[in-house]
DNA sequence: GCCCTAACTTAGTACACTTTTT
DNA sequence: AAAAAGTGTACTAAGTTAGGGC
């Protein structure tokens, strides 16, 4: 497949990669970014869903009837009006680029909040179990026939209780002690047989979600003032009246639609005589709450070391009794079981419900999932839950609905579990057996490009896109519910530029859009010719912010995949390209006699240049600076002790040479160590230094975390020998005992 | 097909905690 | 011992996907 996708599956080119990313995250700074405009009146109708061949007409009759006959835009444009209404708005405010944390806030939108949710439906049915699919490459290696009967079971009969149980197979087990931190001694799940037909477990049981601490009025010497006067606010109001407090200094509340959304709010909680006295929010001091908040974090930061140990032990006494569940004999770890406290809604990006109240969740909000036959967690006395119920189709032990969005929240197990960890097994296989058939997929597509069938054509584009890329499927999002991002499939024609030719380099398209979390993408690519005059076509007789793939969504897409390849989908190319860039990578990188410190700057680089595919940035640390200033001048500093370590060696040496005794001989091998020493020392440093550099603003833990296949990176650390803690902490290396146990250093992906 | 939404993965940041430096 | 730097964890928002209902 030719050699434009140089990135993936042949070299990267790793050098320009690094430098362009620098670009990505000065997000829309002087850049005015405003996808809205326009006229509302503009056709979109989205009936026309026939289907049209439009197609077989040359360009030329296309350019004019499409588009314009309403027969095209059948899949998306629900929710355009809205965008352009606020593009208007966005045309007198020239956007300051925010900034804070690195994001950056586009124009903004308005938006009607309503919070209208939804309860959630009684449950329904199943789902379909995918597992059987992938039996034939997705299996485990060996059972244990000792423990098949246990496999098969997978029953609950005996009580996990002690930490240490017979559960896990015999011969892991036996070593030590476990730290008061892990109960049992490994438990192998990746040797055991799994669960096929949609049952995710046997036994489920756990002691509930641990609330939010409930709210604890200020003390009265600390005042609310409205218009310059003390006002006692009634508890409800107070405490919403804090959460904005304690936000002070921080820049949302100086945002309109922040405050806008929060006055709202909180003016529901407000006594009717307190909602007809405060009806400015400007007007509003919230100082003297904000002060008592601040000086009892510091307070907080001055306690004594036995009040600050506690504190840790009540928490570890939490994390002990909530912070685990029963799962099929096994004790596993909970990721999230505090519930969210109450507070205000910081969407990410421009978000137009920021500010509004994320109301308390209570007891009677929560619905639990356990086994019928475990011992139910018992809600705060007073109180019951929603509902209990028992779902082994579903991997959750308690939800609620969020009342910002009306979405549902839930209770997991830790990365660590094996209901994740078979899940993320499994998704590595999937992306293997992508890498066997990717070829005849790019052929297909590449194929399509010249598809007399617009759809086929949009279709195979983006899905060029997602591959070359690794852009995400994009889905369509509701207006004015959520920050205006799109992924791939909801491109639209304002996010793309084309060139015919561009420095040097032919058919060029520059891709400048916001992405998942307002991260900005950016990105200039040549494209083969033919997708380049596709792309002219699509966005002929366009709007900038008409949909780019008109005739594509991302269950169209989806459906394609899946047909061409059992269990494809979008987001499986991400998965793929960055496993297959990762493993190359280290190929070319990896210098078989550099030391284990630079072995590990390669790995990093390696790592990075699958970070930069994937768009995955950070804000630069605020300490970026300084700290590699810092670094330089211990450089400079270990510079100089080299050199005069080497002229101590000389002059040692030159010593020895006349005396020609032992003990002479002796003191130059001395020297000569310590120069080696130095001298690595110093390029630990350089290493450090470079590596540095390079991260500035990419962050690596992503991709590590989700999207790179585990036995990768277990199998080089085998190869060279790297210790495996070099590349994955603690947490990390929790999370993939499996590839860490199953990998040898032949490993391939 | 379209629409909706439950369930689950992926994501960046804040801040707590740990280690290193001064 | 304090401060600064560096690392890890908790948190929760924001995506993707499957599948049910019409």
């Amino acid at each position: 497949m030719s050699g434009d996708r140089s990135h993936n599956e042949d070299q990267v080119d790793y050098a320009s990669l690094v430098n362009d990313s620098h670009k990505h995250r000065d997000k829309y700074k002087d850049k005015e970014y405003k996808h809205k405009d326009h006229k509302k009146d503009r056709e979109k109708s989205k009936h026309g869903n026939s289907d049209y061949k439009d197609m077989e007409k040359k360009y030329k009759e296309k350019e004019k009837m499409k588009h314009k006959d309403g027969s095209t835009d059948k899949h998306k444009d629900k929710h355009k009006e809205k965008r352009k209404e606020d593009k208007m708005k966005s045309l007198d405010g020239k956007i300051k680029k925010e900034k804070e944390n690195g994001f950056v806030s586009p124009p903004h939108v308005k938006h009607e909040p309503e919070d209208d949710y939804h309860s959630p439906k009684y449950e329904k049915s199943l789902k379909r179990e995918r597992d059987d699919d992938y039996e034939a490459e997705f299996k485990p290696k060996k059972i244990k026939t000792e423990n098949d009967k246990k496999v098969k079971k997978r029953k609950q009969e005996e009580d996990i209780k002690p930490k240490k149980t017979k559960s896990k197979k015999g011969e892991a087990t036996d070593g030590k002690k476990k730290a008061k931190q892990e109960p049992e001694e490994k438990w192998k799940w990746w040797e055991e047989e799994r669960y096929t037909d949609g049952v995710k477990w046997k036994f489920l049981e756990h002691k509930g979600p641990v609330f939010a601490p409930p709210y604890e009025p200020l003390p009265s010497n600390v005042k609310f003032y409205y218009d310059g006067k003390p006002m006692k606010l009634n508890p409800e109001a107070e405490e919403v009246a804090t959460f904005f407090a304690k936000m002070l200094d921080h820049e949302y509340t100086t945002k309109d639609i922040f405050r806008k959304n929060f006055f709202k709010d909180w003016r529901k909680e407000m006594t009717a005589e307190e909602k007809s006295t405060i009806t400015d929010l400007k007007k509003c001091d919230f100082s003297e709450m904000s002060d008592y908040f601040k000086a009892q974090s510091e307070a907080r930061k001055a306690m004594t070391k036995e009040q600050k140990l506690k504190i840790k032990e009540e928490n570890e006494r939490l994390l002990q009794e909530y912070g685990f569940c029963i799962m099929d004999n096994h004790k596993e770890r909970i990721a999230n079981f505090r519930i969210e406290p109450p507070g205000l809604f910081r969407g990410r990006g421009d978000h137009p419900k920021m500010g509004m109240l994320k109301r308390r969740i209570r007891p009677q909000d929560i619905i639990i999932n356990c086994s019928k036959d475990s011992k139910y967690p018992t809600p705060p006395p007073g109180t019951k839950w929603k509902e209990v119920r028992h779902d082994n189709k579903v991997t959750w032990l308690v939800s609620w609905t969020e009342n910002i969005q009306g979405s549902i929240k839930y209770i997991m197990l830790n990365p660590s579990s094996r209901i994740k960890g078979e899940k993320d097994w499994q998704k590595y296989e999937t992306a293997r057996r992508l890498k066997k058939c990717v070829d005849r997929l790019r052929a297909q597509y590449r194929e399509d490009w010249k598809s007399k069938e617009m759809r086929i054509r949009q279709r195979a584009v983006a899905l060029y896109f997602i591959d070359k890329l690794a852009l995400r499927a994009g889905n369509e999002k509701e207006e004015g519910e959520t920050a205006d991002t799109v992924g791939c499939c909801s491109l639209r024609v304002e996010h793309l530029k084309l060139y015919p030719e561009s420095e040097g380099q032919e058919y060029v398209v520059e891709f400048d859009f916001l992405g998942k979390d307002s991260i900005r993408y950016y990105n200039r690519v040549p494209v083969e010719k033919r997708v380049f005059k596709n792309l002219q076509l699509f966005m002929e007789n366009k709007e900038p912010d008409d949909d780019l793939f008109d005739r594509l969504n991302t269950s169209i897409l989806n459906k394609h995949l899946q047909e061409l390849m059992d269990g494809l989908t979008a987001k499986v190319f991400r998965t793929y390209n960055a496993s297959i860039t990762l493993q190359q990578q280290l190929k070319e990188l990896t210098n078989a006699e550099d030391n284990i410190p630079a072995k590990i700057l390669s790995y990093n680089r390696a790592n990075r240049a699958v970070a930069i595919l994937c768009n995955h940035q950070r804000a630069p640390p605020k300490t970026f600076e300084k700290s590699m200033q810092n670094l330089q001048t211990k450089i400079d500093a270990k510079k100089d002790q080299l050199s005069d370590a080497k002229r101590e060696l000389k002059s040692t040496k030159a010593d020895a040479k006349v005396r020609k005794d032992e003990k002479s001989k002796k003191a130059v091998e001395t020297k000569r160590k310590a120069v080696q020493r130095i001298e690595e020392q110093l390029m630990k440093l350089e290493v450090q230094a470079t590596d540095r550099e390079e991260n500035k603003q990419i962050a690596l833990g992503t991709s590590k975390l989700n999207y790179l296949d585990p036995r990768i990176s277990v199998a080089w650390c085998k190869k060279w020998g790297v210790p495996i803690e070099k590349i994955y902490n603690k947490t990390q290396r929790e999370k993939f005992a499996w590839a860490i146990d199953m990998a040898d250093k032949d490993y391939e992906f």
